[in-house]
DNA sequence: CCTTAGCACTCCTGGAGGGAGAGTGCTAAG
DNA sequence: CTTAGCACTCTCCCTCCAGGAGTGCTAAGG
């Protein structure tokens, strides 16, 4: 799916100015001189011999030129290369590690919560904008279906998720129906699907239901299409977002109307999930991929980076964790986050699901 | 609570020639000039006319300039006085009263769906930050308790309100507890609970509960704590927040470092509380209060303005609509669309409240 | 006494010009 | 192949200047 890069082999000292001039730009955001290369990263020789070699790797299309002599910055090539060979992945610290910790070490609540906390903080701990994609509903059984009377005409359709999510809405019944009346609907619906995880309970099976409770078409009809949104609950539900602000004191962002076209794209859900959903399953091994702003499917993201990494509940994906920074953003340091929060993310998840 | 303002007295024409000010910098965001109100708003006076009394409203503090030789825009104390007493609601359109009357005519779903499209809704229509303090759950009866066991240590409480609303949490469990207990203790909870509302679910009428089920000494500390929670939901849930793109729109927001105090301010959600409850009861009459510029409490929306106004289901006052734009905003509008939602929101509630 | 035309004045705005600074590419020497 | 030297280019920032908008004042007219 992903473009396959050709890279040109590099010697060792084109790799070393390419590394020194990339991570210079992400530290500072100026473009980087031949000058400065040479002085703070000692690789003994004089700026003209890297003038030299800038040259080479702006022909080879890893470096670029804003304008005749201004320094150079990557290009999108520039950071393919670098994240795919020449970056390293520092150490969380203490504090980050602890910040993280303390997520997971009191999720009293349930799988929503836990989800939207770990937004927060991946936002906090980065300052990037993050983006979590909830685990799917669809492979956990259902624990439990309770229809609750409220008032003459109305009713609460709860489910019930192994792992403690819970699904309402309300019903309109007809004002007829008592409430003994509905708890043996209730009993009927849970005896027959208990158990069952919610792709499994296909219209088919519903359909089935349906004949043998035919004293109550309408309210069937009603129940069984609410139930089918309830279990493929749309993905805009599924995602979250935190830490919009962070991304304004980026200077690539000083521009308003840019930053409103961005924000104005990651408000609509479904653009996010393609965003998250939409790279990185070629490869199996990769357990954390980056999409670097051109590379970007979405106009809206084409100036921003993404560092997006799955997390696994058992053996299958259940969700994924991105954040979303300028392209100039600091990719090791990303990836380690990112590793470290999914890793204990599914851990925790796990013990959700039994 | 609200400082006192003392209008000077302003003759007819005074207050046309404020309201052709203030209207036209609504309008265009530019300084308006004595040549512009002679022109375009009729008054039958010469530009010198205008500018003798333009500058007579400045002296009142009516009117700023921004330099010598710029044009004029109203103070704070100007806007005062103009929706105090100049301005006119004008009705909505029917593109407006068909979109927000959508939301109402579809509510299957429960009351937080509910807001949460109503705070959409009003932002888009009206293209300013929409903030929406949800009902408050204190005063609604307890329709169900039950705890639904997940896997050997763990349950789900479930609160289910008479209107529909759904708190749940995982509670861990002795795993030696199982299911039958667990639906004994459910029971008796319900059959005591069941009726009474939130608040009156006091921490006494916990104790005594505990004394009747004295075996489960520990799970009973954490459930009532979890109630007690339950109980009082934190403001920040109940606090919906819409169209923060949209004031990117406006030009007073071109600077992001402005723009990302507004929004990171914003985020946190007790401020939005208080921001939203903190003005207005002192008239009962006045179903929407209006909040200029520097007469907020909070500096970092010192530069904008607010319209709130408060729904009722029933008597008491459920919760908060509030509009948030520049100082410069639609005032008229504004509130011909909150008073429209409110009405309509609160007689949607009402049907929820039975 | 209020209104209005005329006029000088102030201040912002946008474009032009010019020097400083940073960095390059080229050339020629080591 | 490396490096010093140097001319060149481009941005950035400052200043300067004219244009425009709007005011305040004054004096004349109703």
């Amino acid at each position: 799916m992903e473009a396959q890069h050709s890279f040109s082999w590099l010697d060792e000292r084109k790799r070393s100015i390419l590394q020194a001039v990339i991570e210079d730009f992400i530290s500072t955001g100026e473009p980087v001189g031949s000058r400065t290369v040479a002085r703070k990263y000692e690789l003994g020789v004089s700026p003209a011999t890297i003038r030299n070699e800038m040259a080479d790797l702006e022909e080879l299309g890893y470096l670029e030129q804003p304008h005749t002599s201004a320094g150079r910055l990557p290009s999108d090539l520039g950071y393919r290369y670098y994240v795919d060979y020449l970056m390293e992945h520092p150490r969380l610290s203490n504090d980050d590690i602890w910040r993280i910790r303390q997520i997971y070490d009191r999720c009293t609540r349930g799988i929503e919560t836990l989800v939207q906390i770990t937004t927060q903080v991946l936002a906090e701990v980065t300052d990037y904008l993050a983006l979590v994609l909830a685990p799917s509903l669809l492979s956990t059984a259902v624990r439990a279906i309770q229809i609750i009377p409220l008032s003459p005409g109305q009713a609460l359709l709860l489910v019930v998720t192994e792992n403690g999510i819970v699904e309402s809405r309300v019903l309109q019944v007809p004002p007829d129906l008592d409430e003994s009346e509905l708890a043996r609907i209730s009993y009927v619906w849970q005896k027959h699907l208990r158990g069952l995880s919610l792709d499994q309970i296909s219209s088919a099976v519903l359909r089935m239901l349906a004949s043998e409770m035919s004293g109550y078409r309408a309210l069937l009809d009603q129940i069984m299409e609410l139930l089918e949104q309830a279990l493929s609950p749309s993905d805009e539900e599924r995602v979250f977002l935190a830490g919009a602000t962070n991304i304004m004191r980026q200077p690539e962002f000083r521009d308003v109307e840019k930053l409103r076209m961005l924000l104005s794209a990651l408000e609509q859900r479904e653009m996010v999930c393609t965003l998250l959903a939409g790279h990185g399953s070629q490869d199996q091994n990769m357990d954390v991929f980056i999409v670097i702003g051109g590379e970007n499917r979405h106009p809206a993201v084409r100036d921003c980076s993404l560092v997006v990494a799955p997390y696994r509940v058992g053996e299958a994906e259940a969700g994924r964790v991105g954040l979303l920074g300028p392209r100039r953003m600091e990719y090791g340091r990303a990836v380690s986050v990112t590793e470290y929060v999914t890793t204990h993310l599914a851990e925790t998840l796990t013990r959700f699901w039994k």
